[in-house]
DNA sequence: CATGAATGAGCTTTCATTCAT
DNA sequence: TATGAATGAAAGCTCATTCAT
C-alpha cells in the first residue's frame, strides 16, 4: 500500500532501491533523507542547495548522487514516507468501525499526531506543495490527497445521515476546513509549548464538534 | 496606517513614490505589480523569473528596474497593499463598537472577503512566507500579523469576559486556527464554484459558533 | 595649438562644439565635465556611472546626452582640457630661452603646478590610461605625450652637452623618472597639507638636481 | 609574515586553504591566479570579466567558482602574494643591518628587482588601488603599505642622523618620490629593452644620492 | 533641454548534475 | 562510496544609450 502512482503491489521504487541496498547502506539513505527534510523545512525546497544538504552529512555535494539520482527524488523520499504513514494509520481508525463521531475525532487526533514525527515533511508540504505539483512526478500526491478526501468525506456523510452531525453543512467543504486547520498548525506548533499535540486536538475537537457559542443556538440544526 | 515598520503617518515609502510618480507612472506601475502577483501566486516567488514577469509586461527584464529596484521590492508591494487593506478592514469592524460575537463575525466575513480581490498576495503569503521572512526588509510583515492577532484575541476575550464564549478554550489558539482556515481556504477557493465567499463564509461562521454536532454538548460550556 | 589628432589648426570637436553653442550652454557644459571629472578621479572611470553623473548635476541620466554623445566624450574633454593647458605651457618656459637647468627646473615647477588645477584630470590619466587608451579616440593622448616627451629629453641633453648635467645618465630615462614622479604625486598630496605644490616642486628639484647624499660623490660626474 | 590584515602567525586564509588541498590543486589554483593577472594588468580589474579569464584556462566561467568564491577573491591573491613577498625582501634587508646609505641602496635595487617577477601584480596595483580600497576586504593593503613606509622613512632618517643624508629633505617625502618613482616604471619597462631591471635600479641610485647635477651645489648640504 | 520608459548587451554568480579518478 | 573538477543553463541585476513626448 503506497502513494506513488507508479508503483506496484510491493512498494515504491525508493523503497524497493532501499530494499536492495544493504542494510547499513539504507540507514546511511534513511539519514540523508532526515538531513534534507530539516533543511527543506527550515528554507524552503527551492532555496535549500544540495550542497548544503551535503555539508551537513559532511560529504561533498556530487557525493550525493550515489545516493538518489535528483534533488527531487530526496523530497519525494519525504513527503511518500509521511503519505504511506497518514493513510495506513486512517485506515486503521477506519477499519476499527466505531460510529462516525468517535471515528472523526479519532482521525483529527491522528492528524494533530502527526505534527511532531512528520513535522518536516508536512511543512514542506504546506510550502513547497504549489512548486511541486507542477512535475509530473508528484502527481501520485494529488491521488492520495483524493483518497484521503473520500474517507473524511465519508464519515461526515455517515454522521449526518445518523443525526450525529447537522445537515446544514457541506461535507466537502467541512473537511476541507478540517484538513486545513490541522496541517496548518505545523507553522506555528513547537512541541514544548503550552498545549502538546493532544492537548491541541483535544481543543480542536471541542471547538469543532460544540462550537465557539455559549447559549442557544444560532441556527437550527438538522 | 500601514504595515510598514519604517512608515510615519503618511503612507509606505513605496505608496510615497507612486504619489510623486505622473498618475499614468503610478498605473503603469501598479500593472506591473499585478502581473508580477499572478506569476508569484502561480509559480512561487522563487521560482518566477524577472524575465517571466518582464515577458508578461512586453518589456525586457532590464526594463523592470526602471521601475523597481529588485524582484523583492515587487513582492513587497503585493504583501504590504494586501495588508495595508486588510488591517484597514479590521479597523472598521472594530470601531463599529458592535458585540464581541457581531464583531468576530465580521472579522471573518472580512477574512473571506479578500480572498477574491487578494487571492494572488494571499497565495504568496501562504506559500512564500517562509522564504520572505528571513529578509530583513519583510520584518514589517511580522509586526502587522501580531497587530491582527492583538485585535482578534481582544474579540474572543471580550467574548468570554461577556458570556457569549465558551471559557475553556484557548484564545490565542482559537485566533490561531480560525485565521488559518480563513487563509488556507486560497488554496482551493475558485470563484464561480459552489458557494461564494461570502457562504463560504456563513458556513464557515456556522460550525464555528456552533458546532458540528446536534444534541447534547460533550464539554460543559462555561 | 591642441592636443586632438583629429584637430585642425582651430580648435578641438569638442572646443568646437562648445563654440558654436550659446555662453551659458557652454558653461553648463563646462560644469558637466567638471562634476564628471571629480567622480571619474574619486570612483575611477568605469566605475562612476553616468547615472551618478547626471544625480550630481540634478538632472537624469538620459539628459546628460544633450551636451555629450557618450560617456567617453566627457573623460575626453577632461584630459584634453588639461594636456592643451599643460603643453601650452611647457612652450612658454621653453620660448623664454633660459639655460637648460633653469628651464628644467621651470618644467618641473610647471608640472607640479598642474597639481592643484588639475587635480582630477590627472587623477584620472594615472588611473584610468590603461583603460583608455585601448579606443582609438585617445590616440591623441600618445601623440602628445611624444611632443611632451620630446621636450624634456632635449633639455635634458643640451645640458649635458653644456656640461651642467652629468653625462652618465640616460635622458630619456631620466625624464621618465623625472615625469612619473611629479604626476604620480597626485595619488597623496592634498592641498593644505605640510608642503604646497611650490615647496613640493623645490624639495624635488633639490634632491634632483644635487642627489641625496652628502660628502663625497660616489661616481664620477661628467 | 603576511600583509593579511585577519591573518595570525602561520599563514593567510588563502594560504591555508592553498596549503591543505594537494599538491596539484594549488598549482592549478596558481595557474589560474596568474592567467588572471595577466588579464588584469592588460585591461584592468574591472574590465577583466570572469569569462575573459575562464577562457583562458579552457573552462567556463562557472567552473572558476570552484576555485575562488569571487572575482574579488583572485585579485587579493594576487595582490598579497606580491605584498607577502616584497616585505619579506625588505625585512631581509634591514635584518642585515649595514649602514642607512648601503640599505637604502638595497632596498631600490629590491624594489627595482620585483618590477620582473611580479609586473602583472604591480600593474594591478598602480591602475585598479583607487578602485580595490573603496572595499573593505583590501584593507589589509593600507596596512601593508603603512609597515613598508616605516621601513624607509627609519632609513632615510638614520642616515640623515648619520650625516649621511643632506637634513634639509622630508623623509615622508622623500619616501614617497622614491617609491612612486620605482613602482610607476612598471608602466613602460619591458624586459628586453636597453636596460634590465638591475641597471635601472643602479641608475636611480645615482641620480638619487648625488643629483644630475656637476659642478657645486645650489643648496647648501647639512 | 529635460523626462521617463525602454533597450540590449553583458555582467557576476549560483547550482543541479556529471564523471574520471 | 567519495572526491574534485567541470559543465551548462539560467538567474538577478547593471548600465550606456535611445527616443517619443
Amino acid at each position: 500500500m503506497t502513494t506513488r502512482k507508479n508503483s506496484g503491489a510491493t512498494a515504491t521504487p525508493a523503497k524497493r532501491q532501499r530494499a536492495t541496498s544493504s542494510g547499513s547502506a539504507s540507514e546511511r539513505r534513511d539519514h540523508l533523507v532526515k538531513l534534507a527534510a530539516e533543511l527543506f523545512a527550515r528554507k524552503g525546497f527551492q532555496a535549500t542547495t544540495v550542497r548544503e544538504i551535503a555539508d551537513e552529512a559532511g560529504i561533498l555535494s556530487g557525493s550525493l548522487y550515489h545516493h538518489f539520482d535528483s534533488k527531487e527524488t530526496i523530497v519525494d523520499e519525504v513527503l511518500s514516507t509521511f503519505l504511506d504513514d497518514l493513510i495506513a494509520r486512517y485506515r486503521a481508525a477506519l477499519e476499527s468501525g466505531g460510529e462516525p463521531r468517535a471515528v472523526l475525532s479519532e482521525m483529527v487526533r491522528i492528524g494533530f499526531g502527526t505534527l511532531e514525527p512528520h513535522r518536516a515533511a508536512i511543512t514542506v508540504m504546506q510550502n513547497d506543495w504549489n512548486y511541486l505539483r507542477q512535475f509530473e512526478r508528484f502527481n501520485y500526491l494529488v491521488k492520495a490527497e483524493d483518497e484521503v478526501e473520500q474517507m473524511w468525506v465519508a464519515q461526515i456523510k455517515a454522521g449526518q445521515a445518523a443525526g450525529q452531525f447537522r445537515g446544514d453543512v457541506d461535507p466537502k467543504l467541512t473537511y476541507r476546513m478540517i484538513r486545513d486547520t490541522i496541517w496548518v498548525a505545523v507553522r506555528w506548533f513547537r512541541p514544548g509549548g503550552r498545549l502538546n499535540t493532544t492537548g491541541l486536538a483535544e481543543h480542536y475537537i471541542t471547538v469543532l464538534f460544540d462550537g465557539l457559542a455559549t447559549g442557544e443556538r444560532t441556527t437550527q440544526k438538522a
